[in-house]
RNA sequence: GGCCCUAUCGUCUAACGGUUAGGACAUCGGCUUUUCAAGCCGGCAAUCCGGGUUCGAUUCCCGGUAGGGUCACCA
């Protein structure tokens, strides 16, 4: 970079209030940052919610806080363009003193239509402009006609309120979706029309969903506020975002937000859209729950527990400090705790379970004979055991449990612990529960055998 | 349909015009201290088509095809 890297660098980032914080507006917003701060520049923010009727309090909030959440922190107060009626009333009137807009009378065909509105008189030219991503692209604006940019001096559109805010606000470069494209040269016209210095474009490739399409609602979460409450973590959605159109060349793919901002450049940003694919954030947000201070984990397994399983938490902190760790291997975000609540995951750690004796048979062993001078051989080792950690039961099992067969010796016994077909090994089990209680179990099976 | 953008494994992508076209996710197979998970190892899998330019095209040019975006008194 030569010319744009000696002034002061401005982006922004204008969404429009009118629905939740869209994940494509959080990749924007995230583009534009990085290159803002790497620059030593600044990235402005401001709301676009001229439509009255669809802008809405709760969206800003929602947008405010959801770039709060990412870690993505703008310059300065919000613009808000409602609050500038006044502003853009100058330039009209101005635009039409000097000719370049006029009040145009129009038959009404659709409800709720003006009678007059202010067009922009279009001077049929051919425009280029050069865009960091793409190159040169050429427009022939005759095809445009003479657009409206304003219902009334009091009610402006969208074209002019955005090439009046980037023009005061110093705009020296406008990074947003490909989906604009086609608005540059209305917009170029525009500039050229209040003597306004042209920015420099950049246009990111879209996020598409499955279907290749622009990413839309009907294709399921599309909000932040969406993948926030499925416990993914802001650093992992970053990180994701970061690689939909970029990459640093490297085989690298783990990055937090500073070190994309060492290593982010505009220039590399590809061309094509690209899907989005939760099974490849899936990954990166569990990458991230592995880079987790334990006490930011271990408040966020509580957040997605269920307030019955919170209580026992609290009830029983060791269990729950042993727990920690089998939970870290078995989810991606934390919503799969939640969902472990329901399935009753957790259960067999606080209660003797409940299970079908033919279960803790081997594969297609059967004598209940064997099964229980089995466990009654584990009861003897295990009352052997000083230190009853998950390191020193498997020492002490093993050797008895190689000569009998793993499988004879061991499904049993995590089986009559967990009552589950699947659960951690036997070992961990053991030292979770105490020696007491895993003889207990034991025991337990060894009655129920006795019953048969 | 007009205009515009784009085109490498299923997906995200790498490759000064010369590579056995690389990596990651997913998938499949194996290993590890039974199950599940995790981890490790390995397999499958791509340059849209046709012309040029060139000694040599994934790479440059043109055309086609396909996909997408956009054509509001929304943003």
């Amino acid at each position: 970079m030569n010319k744009e890297i000696t002034e002061k660098i401005i982006t922004r980032l204008p969404p429009s209030p009118t629905g939740l914080f869209h994940i494509g507006t959080a990749r924007t917003a995230l583009f534009n940052y990085l290159f803002a701060r790497q620059n030593n520049g600044q990235m402005l923010f401001r709301l676009e919610d001229t439509d009255k009727e669809r802008s809405k309090k709760e969206f800003e909030v929602n947008i405010i806080s959801g770039l709060e959440w990412l870690g993505l922190d703008y310059d300065g107060e919000i613009t808000k363009q409602s609050e500038r009626t006044e502003v853009y009333k100058k330039y009209l009137e101005k635009m039409i003193e000097g000719g370049l807009a006029y009040i145009s009378e129009e038959e009404i065909k659709k409800e709720g239509q003006r009678g007059s509105v202010i067009r922009f008189k279009n001077p049929n030219k051919e425009v280029i402009f050069k865009d960091l991503i793409r190159g040169d692209v050429k427009f022939d604006t005759t095809e445009l006609g003479d657009f409206v940019i304003a219902k009334s001096l009091e009610e402006p559109l969208y074209h002019l309120t955005v090439v009046v805010d980037d023009f005061e606000g110093e705009i020296t470069h406008v990074i947003r979706g490909e989906d604009h494209i086609s608005n540059t040269p209305r917009q170029i016209l525009i500039q050229e029309a209040i003597g306004a210095e042209r920015p420099i474009y950049a246009h990111l490739p879209l996020i598409l969903s499955p279907d290749r399409s622009k990413m839309s609602k009907r294709h399921g979460a599309t909000s932040v506020d969406d993948y926030k409450e499925k416990g993914y973590l802001p650093e992992a959605i970053i990180n994701y975002l970061a690689l939909m159109g970029w990459n640093p060349g490297t085989e690298e793919e783990i990055f937090t937000l500073s070190e994309l901002l060492e290593k982010f450049d505009i220039k590399k940003v590809n061309k094509g859209g690209a899907i989005f694919n939760i099974e490849k954030l899936n990954w990166i947000n569990k990458e991230h729950i592995k880079l987790m201070p334990e006490e930011d984990f271990k408040e966020k397994v509580l957040e997605f527990s269920s307030e019955e399983l919170k209580e026992k938490f609290v009830k029983y902190p060791r269990v729950f400090e042993e727990i920690l760790p089998i939970i870290k291997e078995r989810i991606e975000k934390f919503e799969d705790v939640t969902k472990m609540c329901t399935d009753g995951e957790f259960d067999y750690y606080f209660f003797q379970p409940e299970y079908e004796l033919e279960k803790i048979f081997w594969k297609d062993e059967n004598d209940p004979f064997v099964l229980r001078l089995r466990m009654e051989k584990i009861i003897e080792i295990l009352n052997s055991v000083g230190e009853f950690t998950a390191e020193k039961i498997k020492e002490a099992l093993w050797d008895y449990a190689t000569e009998e067969g793993r499988g004879s010796v061991l499904w049993p016994l995590r089986y009559l612990l967990s009552g589950r077909d699947k659960s951690p090994d036997p070992f961990t089990l053991s030292e979770i529960l105490g020696k007491e209680e895993t003889i207990k179990r034991i025991n337990y099976a060894i009655e129920k055998i006795q019953k048969s």
